[in-house]
RNA sequence: GGGCGGUUAGCUCAGUGGCAGAGCAUCUCGCUUACAUCGAGGGGGUCGUAGGUUCGAAUCCUUCACCGCCCACCA
């Protein structure tokens, strides 16, 4: 056998992974009989709008090790591949390239503009497929699965449908998150916060001076509010007064209200329920004393008719004017320039929310919430590490009602339909139905209706996503791999993603969606900077996997890396596990060149020596189970690597040299490095899959498998 | 405003009551027929601060400082 003395993953890697697609063990329902036991996690799937980074190579890798350890281990371990259509990320991403080609999607219609957005995430699912191959993921591609499958849209109809019927679904005028750029509304999760410096501009309002940061808004003032305990301004309360404004004289009624700070500015605030969230909930809380919202803002960003001669002017610049309109009409008391709030910003764009008052679809969240933070204290999900599961807690126990409804066009349309016969201003008739149009309104028996124009935030749809890929009449024997094992994902989608799966799931299945919830952290660069393009210090997985090779770029996202902390990457690292792969191969090398005449049916009998080696094999092999069963990937990849190198590697073959010459000693010492070098392939195996099997392929061994995959776990 | 995490060798980080660790980097020596993508050996830390508990503290408790993150309706 002619060995080469380095090992080029690049001449082996596309080899391997076709064997294993070969062999169809890949999809559990092929392997072989000892496994019974299924073992199931659901890869996150990857954005269909984009090539994958380092963050999908980190859960690709952390995710194949649980796979092929479990596999080993004799259960049906399924890796369930899938691709996300990503409504809002995609339609963004593809709408700033039409941009580059001075193009818009206004410019097609909506059907037009959905079937390009198809063809595109197809071919970028095609580039990302192609690319988890590349980092060697054991998934089960016969059931990759995309966001808008048939099973997947028509799962989410269902759980609208029944949540509606269930009364949990409302649809109500309210003031949501709404960024004017990209014209949609958002969940709260999709609003920063940021620190930014503002002016806040004093206003007299007849005997009160209010501080405010937005004068643009104040056409839309319906109350004064002050603290109830506030001996300065007790004797208003309840009291019309009059107030002088940009568009002449006012009345306008003082009310208390626990909200208002005495300490702030002067203690008394104007109240703005169109256009601000704590103003709304004023509102809602003195409804009989003040007049219906008014709105002075619309979608566009424009100022409203309500705002007189602003009317049709941009909302930011309309702030300015005002001021200075209120300036010089003498009600402008003075301004602060220093002051610093925290402000809602739209996490794409970073443009300022716009608070506006829109009819959408809410979810009455807290009957989902309840069993969640049940399952989760009572220990049926556990989330590794353990401190996010106060973060989880926290977060679900001051859960707000969730909007559900975009303004998109690339998304699962909402199955709603008005009735534009039955329907008035105050009370609107809505059909809700599992994807089917409605023939008539079940109400007047009119056929005048017209379909929510919405589609749903896509957090929707993907918290459904385990159950929607695992439980459907079409494929029943999928069934027994829910609830999942595992859910490996970023700490930064727990309420996004994780949190309402475990909603949406206990409320659909009754079933939790997972056993265990593991979140890993975000990769930086050797600096501890985020990695960005603008920043240009990405390393791309798939560039570095095919210069190092796969299982070096592997093992340098397992080892360092701690459960739900971040963890730092450089080319260096990557080049370090590069050379121990290639120690490895060189384990090998040494071993066929030193045992020839070597053969796996002999028994030789082993001295004390031989037999204290194995045993300390053995011991290892267990305290890398361990870790391995207690998520404790990065441990078991470094003690691995240490066993492997500076033990086996650099003693115990060393020590053997001399015992090799010894023809009465031989033959049991070739045993045992034998026996021991296949142990450490096979827990090197979920690490590093390729070289494993390369080597694999090439041992001397009795009972000898198809592939090391398939091979009993050593312990 | 509330919460969480961090502070250990030059760098990245393990280590949660019993003699301070790993990898990388660095220095010295060695091209010995598995591997120079290697081997042998060395240097390097008052474990953020101040106090407390203990026979014994990087580890437990308290204080402070600095860094990072998350949540939050101060106009």
């Amino acid at each position: 056998m002619n060995i080469p003395k380095a090992y080029e993953p690049n001449k082996k890697e596309k080899k391997v992974y076709k064997l294993w697609e070969k062999t169809g063990y890949f999809n559990p329902e092929e392997l072989p009989d000892r496994h019974d036991e299924p073992f199931s996690i659901l890869m996150p799937p990857p954005n269909a709008n984009d090539p994958l980074h380092i963050g999908h190579a980190v859960f690709i890798t952390l995710q194949d090790i649980m796979i092929r350890y479990n596999r080993m281990n004799g259960k049906k371990a399924l890796w369930l591949p899938g691709a996300d259509h990503a409504g809002f990320e995609t339609q963004v991403v593809f709408e700033r390239k039409l941009k580059e080609k001075g193009k818009s999607r206004l410019d097609m219609d909506r059907d037009e503009f959905y079937k390009q957005v198809w063809d595109y995430t197809q071919k970028n699912r095609d580039l990302v497929r192609d690319q988890i191959k590349k980092l060697g993921a054991s998934c089960d591609w016969s059931r990759d699965t995309f966001t808008l499958d048939e099973k997947v849209v028509n799962t989410t109809y269902k759980t609208f449908k029944k949540m509606a019927d269930e009364g949990l679904i409302y649809r109500k005028k309210r003031l949501v998150n709404y960024c004017t750029n990209h014209q949609t509304a958002f969940s709260d999760l999709e609003v920063d916060h940021e620190e930014r410096k503002t002016n806040l501009y004093y206003i007299k309002y007849g005997p009160f001076i209010l501080a405010t940061t937005r004068p643009e808004t104040k056409f839309g003032d319906t109350a004064i509010a002050v603290h109830p305990d506030d001996r300065r301004y007790r004797k208003y309360v309840g009291k019309q007064i009059k107030i002088r404004t940009l568009l002449g004289e006012k009345k306008i009624k003082v009310i208390a209200d626990e909200a208002v700070d005495q300490e702030f500015g002067t203690g008394a605030v104007k109240v703005t329920p169109a256009h601000s969230e704590v103003d709304f909930e004023i509102w809602q809380r003195h409804k009989g004393e003040m007049p219906e919202p008014i709105e002075v803002i619309d979608k566009d960003g424009k100022m409203t008719d309500a705002a007189g001669p602003y009317s049709g002017m941009d909302a930011k610049k309309a702030r300015k004017k005002v001021a200075e309109d209120m300036d010089e009409m003498g009600i402008l008391q003075r301004v602060d320039d220093e002051y610093e709030h925290s402000m809602s910003v739209c996490y794409k764009c970073g443009q300022e929310i716009e608070p506006l008052l829109m009819e959408q679809w809410f979810i009455d969240i807290k009957p989902l919430a309840e069993p969640a933070i049940e399952a989760v204290k009572n220990g049926d999900v556990t989330i590794h590490p353990d401190n996010y599961r106060k973060v989880y807690l926290h977060w679900m126990e001051n859960i707000k009602d969730w909007n559900i409804s975009r303004q998109n066009w690339w998304g699962i349309e909402i199955p709603a339909w008005k009735c534009m016969d039955c329907s008035t201003d105050e009370n609107e008739e809505w059909i809700i139905t599992e994807g089917e149009e409605p023939d008539e309104c079940p109400e007047c028996g009119g056929d005048n209706l017209e379909q929510d124009t919405d589609v749903f935030d896509t957090w929707f749809s993907s918290g459904q996503w385990p159950f929607a890929t695992l439980i459907n009449e079409d494929e029943p024997e999928l069934e027994k791999y829910f609830p999942t094992s595992v859910m490996e994902t970023g700490f930064d989608i727990l309420f996004f993603w994780v949190a309402r799966m475990i909603m949406l799931s206990l409320y659909r299945t009754e079933q939790i969606p997972f056993k265990d919830v593991y979140l890993h952290g975000l990769v930086r660069d050797e600096n501890k900077d985020k990695m960005s393009k603008s920043k240009g210090n990405v390393i791309n997985p798939i560039e570095v996997a095919e210069e190092y090779g796969t299982d070096a770029l592997r093992m340098s996202l397992v080892v360092g890396n701690m459960p739900g902390k971040d963890m730092t990457i450089s080319e260096n690292e990557i080049k370090g596990y590069r050379n121990y792969v290639n120690k490895i191969w060189n384990m090998f090398r040494f071993l066929m060149m030193r045992c020839q005449d070597y053969d796996p049916k002999n028994d030789p009998k082993l001295s004390k020596k031989d037999k204290e080696l194995l045993e300390e094999f053995k011991e290892k092999a267990k305290e890398i189970t361990d870790d391995l069963d207690n998520f404790q990937f990065s441990h078991a990849g470094e003690k691995l690597y240490h066993y492997s190198w500076h033990r086996f590697a650099d003693e115990i073959i060393e020590e053997s040299k001399d015992v090799l010459e010894d023809e009465k000693k031989k033959a049991a010492r070739q045993e045992v490095l034998i026996s021991i070098f296949a142990g450490i392939l096979k827990l090197a195996h979920p690490f590093i899959p390729l070289v494993t099997e390369e080597i694999y392929q090439k041992m001397p061994l009795e009972d000898k498998k198809e592939t090391i995959m398939i091979e009993e776990w050593p312990v």
